[in-house]
DNA sequence: ATATAGAAATTGACACTGTCAAGTAAACAT
DNA sequence: ATGTTTACTTGACAGTGTCAATTTCTATAT
């Protein structure tokens, strides 16, 4: 039942996927169009239109990709952390910027305003598993008026205008080492649970 | 020496960055094309050219027209609270998230990671005046490790992050009054001088 | 194996976009 | 008034997303 060579491609999809991060990567959300991305896979220039409606569709495809990487990044560096809850809260913070800053493009399609379709099911699932990562290293602080969502909105907003402000800095001039230094500075003191 | 009646219009630069604005306002960032802005200044296609290069001098145009408007609104705000230093950030960040929100696409343009022409100098006056509310309104805050830039960029981060949030969030109904709230119990205990 | 139905990709077209080159009309300086 | 500079128009070009019609391949049924 499983699709073999479909046509010309193994996979094509995957490989316009593939294709729309390097485009992203190189120039950014300008650079990505639905032709280019089929010049690239070796396809004619309307190919992407049966594996994307739109481009809406493919951007939501994108960012799915983009929030996987970007769990992972987070994940990877929560692991590595010492079990200390304020060291787990830096570490996710130093892969929430080390993603945004290794895939700049990426990460502005992911949170620069692109509307973004709220019935696409893979992409709802991959961005709850980002928020489930916040959720868990923000279990151990104390709850104040808010309860425990006014935490997670608390470090999500900072953390996230932490990436924005890194990557809008004039002259790209804040380095990965750089931005974790300010983040520790600027994460105010926690109470956590005993 | 200063202009009069250049062709048509009586100032057709102004008039296109009001169109700019209502189409902003009207589709967000995907809706503002040079010659759409022609049209509904009653110009050729062509037109625009002349007084913005390309379509990013467009955009920093824009951005600085937004830039006033924001810093306008922050310190309305600010102007209205009682004085008392978490009071007034509270209040700045209230301007904060009303532009935001009742200017959904030129927030994005601003700062949702629309490449920016770091050598426009009224575009750079503009964002500088807007970090000056940011200053006053961090002044009081006691200085830690990182000094006053700490504070500041903390602030930034949490409001802007926040902001992002909301405009982010599904179906848009994070209201005004709501978000307010959100903003009250997301600023964290702050030490103020005396 | 052969025919046939369905999916996958191609070709060609359309309206729209930003940008450029050349021409025209208005405003200004002299 | 005459010439120059500025503001705008016209026309063109390549590139874009999207659609309809067509061809080519794949899978399944017979």
């Amino acid at each position: 039942m499983a699709k073999k060579k479909p046509h010309h491609h193994g996979n094509l999809r995957a490989a316009l996927i593939d294709a729309g991060l390097e485009l992203l990567q190189a120039g950014g959300l300008e650079n990505l169009s639905m032709r280019k991305l089929a010049i690239k896979a070796g396809v004619s220039h309307a190919a992407p239109a049966h594996h994307f409606p739109n481009k809406a569709a493919l951007h939501s495809a994108l960012m799915t990709a983009g929030y996987k990487m970007f769990t992972a990044s987070m994940r990877s560096e929560v692991d590595l952390a010492i079990n200390d809850p304020r060291e787990r809260i830096l570490a996710a913070g130093r892969g929430y910027l080390t993603f945004a800053q290794e895939n700049k493009g990426l990460f502005n399609l992911m949170f620069g305003g692109t509307p973004r379709d709220q019935d696409d099911r893979e992409l709802n699932h991959a961005s709850e598993e980002a928020y489930e990562v916040l959720r868990e290293i923000c279990a151990p602080i104390v709850k104040g008026e808010g309860g425990s969502e006014a935490n997670e909105l608390m470090i999500w907003s900072l953390i996230n205008g932490l990436a924005r402000l890194v990557l809008h800095s004039k002259r790209e001039s804040i380095g990965a080492e750089k931005s974790f230094e300010i983040w520790r500075l600027i994460l105010p003191p926690l109470k956590f649970e005993t």
